[in-house]
DNA sequence: CTGAAAGCGCTTACAG
DNA sequence: CTGAAAGCGCTTACAG
């Protein structure tokens, strides 16, 4: 059963590959082709099942309708439900999705890039730190780019991301409020934009409140091995055994946390109260179930298919290149 | 700065392009071309930043080195760990992905296998029910294509997935010898094809220890909706106090069900066992830690892709288009 | 409205 | 080893 090509239908409808590539692509009004014509071609292209060879097209107009998605690690559950969403947003403005994980390997990053460069319309990128140079090139060669979450702070690409300040700012609040004053800070990963943002927050928020202790803010170096930071939490608790709260800046970090404390046996939130950055399935069912701040994933997603296809479209960028949207906090029992 | 062509790297180093076609595509030895020569253009190609494009080698060779996965739903833990580990095996053979979820909407899932049918070598499909004739004529048409988890009963395609009957033997097995005689089974998506084989599976291995009881099995509608089988899992259990165990045919099924539990205040494991198909991270941390049915998700993803390079690559399949692996049972505190 | 033709950037069979 | 050329399947500017 050989494939289709326009020829064969050209010739089953008596016209030229022409008309029935006007057809297909939308342009019969704008080149007078008779409706009734129109009819027949489409109607032979729907009997015979034939579909346009989009290697020969994107060859020709150099266009291909393919959005390239770069994340860290699609197996994480923040990245496969921003993928889910953009996937679900672009599905319906006519585009598909390539996507690849870098493992944060800043090598694979910018390979990535480098063999996606021709076969996509554009990016939308968590990018890591080292792949700051191959993301300015993609914008030097006038490639449609869009980060999310990350960002590189003194480089002019739009990006899109939950305000992690004013996030952080509110956690600090609602934990300050609720009479906590011994709070750790828990982090990891500092070399991302993002992390930097919630620690310069923490301290800022905690000082305002005149309850920074830089004792009791942990730093972690970043890891992707399974319960790599759970022996180092649990001994940083126990140095400092009158925490009185617990605010965790990612969700795998809360986590690991929750099982340092289960071992140590401190209550939540008799002993400690937990607050976690980045909301997770498993603090709905925890017990005590665990108060979280939700990044707006879709509305991430959603904020950033639109700059792509801005940019995809030839129009100017909207002014302004960062986007902040606005967390939400999940009140639960951890507090 | 305009894209380099084939022709432009031929200019720059003296040659014709057929010349750089054979270096790039690691053919200089069998086209006896100079070491020095490809050398030569190996420097000029990493100098120049050239990157071939594959659009128009694909419409030439009509390849693409691309893997077109379509899974029910990338955001749901188990689609995604799966996808990460289709990706890492086939980027190391050289295959990009190219992945879409169905939704379990059949529609969507045949319009997905039409539209990618030209872009990709070959599929990688979790089927649901209704795509069955758009994965045969895929089959018909000679694209290679393996499934994944699912499975259609009676058609010669190739598929991997776990050995569903067997792992759930054992749970009954583990559970008949750990004590327990009323045990809930608890399903849903029967429209499955690996729920039927759960189902019976359990059906068959209660009998043969004389402890069926048909009023124990809960057969619920699929729901997308979340929390959908809370409240009619409780009502069950209300309504059978004296279960002793709960085997969950899968983890979502689980987690849903470990809130109704919090809710009737059932004690696991003093009240109710409970064991669940298929592994996630709550069970771990959660108190008790869940004891699970693990799939070998790694196996499965190198299984399928291995299956399907040995199609693309035209060789003979291997005898048998059934490939079923061994689940491992994770032993935690809820038995 | 229709036709004829060029050309996107490759790969490869063929001739030397 | 090198050269010249055809052709993959489209889209589009041009001529009628």
């Amino acid at each position: 059963m050989k494939q289709l090509s326009i020829k064969d239908i050209a010739r089953l409808a008596g016209v030229v590959p022409s008309t029935v590539s006007f057809v297909i692509n939308g342009k019969e009004k704008e080149m007078r082709i008779s409706e009734e014509m129109a009819k027949k071609i489409r109607k032979i292209i729907k009997d015979t099942g034939y579909i346009p060879n989009k290697s020969a097209a994107s060859l020709r107009t150099g266009k291909t309708h393919v959005i390239g998605l770069i994340v860290e690690n699609i197996s994480n559950r923040f990245f496969s439900m921003l993928a889910k969403a953009i996937e679900d947003i672009a599905y319906d403005v006519g585009y598909r999705l390539v996507y690849c994980s870098t493992e944060n390997d800043d090598k694979k990053g910018s390979e990535l890039i480098r063999m996606l460069h021709k076969q996509v319309d554009g990016f939308i990128i968590t990018p890591s730190k080292g792949m700051k140079e191959e993301v300015l090139k993609l914008k030097t060669s006038g490639k449609p780019v869009v980060l999310l979450d990350r960002y590189f702070a003194d480089v002019d690409i739009p990006y899109v991301l939950v305000d992690n300040k004013k996030s952080v700012k509110s956690g600090v609040e609602l934990l300050y409020e609720k009479g906590y004053k011994r709070i750790a800070f828990i982090i990891t990963a500092l070399e991302q934009t993002q992390m930097q943002d919630r620690l310069a927050s923490f301290k800022a928020a905690a000082k305002k409140h005149d309850i920074l202790d830089p004792e009791l803010i942990l730093e972690l170096p970043f890891s992707a091995q399974e319960g790599a930071y759970e022996n180092d939490i649990r001994s940083f608790l126990k140095k400092h055994k009158d925490i009185d709260a617990i605010f965790f800046a990612t969700n795998y970090l809360a986590i690991q946390g929750l099982k340092a404390l289960q071992e140590l046996n401190w209550k939540i939130p008799g002993k400690v109260g937990v607050l976690s950055f980045d909301d997770h399935e498993i603090f709905k069912l925890y017990t005590p179930s665990i108060t979280a701040i939700n990044q707006p994933i879709t509305e991430i997603a959603k904020k950033g298919v639109e700059i792509l296809r801005l940019q995809m479209s030839g129009k100017a960028e909207p002014a302004g290149q960062a986007t902040l949207l606005k967390s939400e906090i999940i009140n639960r029992k951890s507090l």
